[in-house]
DNA sequence: CCATCTTTGTTCGGAATCGAAGTTTCAGGT
DNA sequence: ACCTGAAACTTCGATTCCGAACAAAGATGG
């Protein structure tokens, strides 16, 4: 597939493509104009010859990678109470990262203030000020219209509906910004990162709030811009518990973060966030432990339809609550005992590969693509 | 996208691209390569002009369309009790259509002899005896490997497990033999011939068994196999009824065709099949109408986290119950009262378009699909 | 009814791409 | 050590493909 510079510099960005005749394979490109080709994105600085490979029986390749002065990118990862922020290149290797505090409900004004301090700080750090930055990838914890790049109806986010912050980050920049859910970041950094060669994947991001998103094919689906919503879904239990929707069955109203806390509350338990909750849970702490074993359950009870009707390769288990091994341990349970076993057969389920860091990552990757599918190579070649 | 002569006989074959000015718009393509291609095309007996078209501004497209000499293909849908076959030209018109009655039960060897002699009379009857059969496209009531094309691990279906029909079928006529399960048809035949400019659709078939299958992005989504599986997902139910699959709350236990004429023989009401219980529901009789309402009610709660989940732009329902008005309105009403807005606010949902044809022109547009995008179409231009 | 703008399709020279043959380098066998 | 085959590139003539200009045909608007 493909048949210019930037399907060649796509191939090395993703780790396929890691020779001239690699590339060739893979591009369907003929030897030659590969090799051409190569040679120009070279002396444009975008590749950069890296010793030789092993040999399978042959000359040895000459191996390809993007060179580290082309450009960079910065992720973010906007949380309740946190923002995490990398600097990334072209390959999608994280050059720097950290975690500072962050109020998202300080509203988005506040917000961009500290991210744009944030990012420059962080683009110091990692000493690549002189280096072109090439877009910033921002992941929000509510939904998001990607066109639009804003958020829109969230709940926890007060000020934030419509808010352009894609378009008002990208003028005080002048770089490409794309926004994105962070459950949908999730599967997308997991699938880069921890499943690359796997062409299905679903994500749930368990945490203060219950979301998910599908990678099909090996790309994220957004359906009609809502695809991958798990919290509002019925669950059966004993006791209703009004959700912010209007329902009292919900399954974000009896198993996530937020919902576990309230319960604990109610006993008495003061819990500060969900990190405090899987401390407890692996104090041993019973109350804990049951309350989180049971919406491991409930999830996994929400998740059955679903892996049935996706089929998919991976289920990526994230977000706080996944720290909690009994939250694991039940989603397992819930979906071994109840999905067709030729949906499980094959079925890995998995918490997080990279983590806290997923949907940073994820942010990353998106943006890369976008930079790396754009006329930026193209512009770049022409001016040698 | 594309660059060669398959990808401009696809796009006219599509329905898209009907004028050189557009297929190269479409294609990518230079107008003059077109223009060099689409002589080669005409010449070779596969594209024809087909007078002018309308004119949008300026000089009038010369609309090109298939020849409809170039070859034919056989889609085949073949149901429990009956055999439904047709014939169509490379554009996917269906020249012509009949059913027959035929009992799957009597095994795979029997069933592919009375399709071969239906078969052959079919093309005798639509006069294409001399045209070339380019390929086959059969759907099973099934679960399919379209890779080996057989059915697996079918119930209902004596003899038929890991039977290589596709294999034999091809043996026997020297031409591609595509095989699939009826209700990933059921959803690429709607999407063909009902919203093809819809990305996203799913497609339930509630008939003797319950089926689903799902178009993401415009393809067939198959999962790791067994994707759209949504007979085996638990509804709560008064009374548990034992289903082939071991649990006792299957959808399929309670809301399938099947089920609800076991039901009916209880209350002794005899049914001979789904359409006869439509008829007993359009009739008004009472018993059957409380029972396929509530059947409705059953898979609109399961579609429900599916909806909400997949998130798609159109949802049909075909098969036999589909054509039972309260079974629909159950469904509908299930769906929209309990899916989240954002996912029903441009849902459509919709009965089957092409009605009991979906799964054979599905069929037709799979095996299409395959035959153009094979090296017929170059082979053919090359042999002048 | 004529001038102008649009859209469709074609012509043709120049540039990009291919692909077959050749070069370099290495693994494996004898 | 030497030969053979194989893989990774490179060279270079042949071919294809593009793209700008042109021709054809028609809508639009005064």
């Amino acid at each position: 597939m493909g048949g210019s510079a930037g399907d060649l510099v796509r191939l090395v960005a993703k780790g396929h493509g890691r020779s001239r005749a690699e590339l060739a394979r893979l591009s369907g490109m003929a030897p030659s104009s590969v090799s051409l080709r190569v040679e120009e994105l070279i002396e444009a600085g975008l590749l950069r010859e890296d010793g030789e490979g092993a040999s399978r029986g042959g000359r040895r390749p000459r191996q390809l990678r993007l060179h580290e002065n082309a450009g960079v990118v910065v992720a973010v990862d906007v949380g309740t109470h946190h923002v995490r922020m990398a600097v990334l290149d072209l390959a999608g290797r994280v050059l720097l990262e950290h975690e500072l505090p962050g109020e998202i409900a300080e509203g988005p004004e506040r917000v961009i203030e500290r991210l744009l301090d944030n990012l420059r700080m962080t683009l110091r750090q990692a000493e690549v000020e002189h280096l072109p930055l090439l877009g910033v990838g921002i992941g929000m914890p509510g939904p998001v219209d990607p066109g639009a790049a804003k958020v829109v109806a969230p709940s926890r986010m007060p000020g934030w509906n419509d808010f352009p912050i894609g378009r008002r980050m990208s003028e005080l920049l002048g770089v490409r910004v794309v926004v994105e859910n962070d459950a949908n970041l999730m599967a997308v950094g997991e699938h880069r990162y921890g499943w690359p060669d796997r062409d299905n994947l679903m994500a749930v991001k368990a945490g203060t709030g219950i979301g998910c998103g599908i990678i099909v094919s090996g790309r994220l689906h957004r359906g009609r811009g809502a695809a991958g919503d798990i919290s509002h879904v019925p669950v059966h239990v004993p006791e209703p518990v009004t959700c912010s929707c209007g329902h009292s069955d919900c399954l974000e109203a009896h198993a996530s973060g937020a919902a576990l806390r309230r319960i604990l509350r109610a006993q008495g338990i003061e819990v500060s966030s969900s990190r405090h909750l899987v401390d407890l849970v692996n104090d041993g702490v019973p109350e804990a432990t049951t309350l989180v074993r049971n919406a491991g359950r409930l999830a996994g009870q929400v998740l059955v339809p679903l892996v049935n009707f996706f089929n998919p390769d991976v289920l990526v288990l994230g977000g706080g609550l996944s720290a909690a091994e009994p939250f694991v341990a039940a989603v397992r349970g819930a979906i071994y005992e109840r999905c067709l076993p030729l949906a499980t057969r094959d079925l890995e389920i998995a918490t997080a590969v990279t983590g806290r860091d997923a949907c940073m990552l994820g942010a990353g990757s998106l943006v890369l693509d976008e930079v790396l599918a754009s006329e930026w190579v193209d512009d770049t070649l022409a001016a040698r």
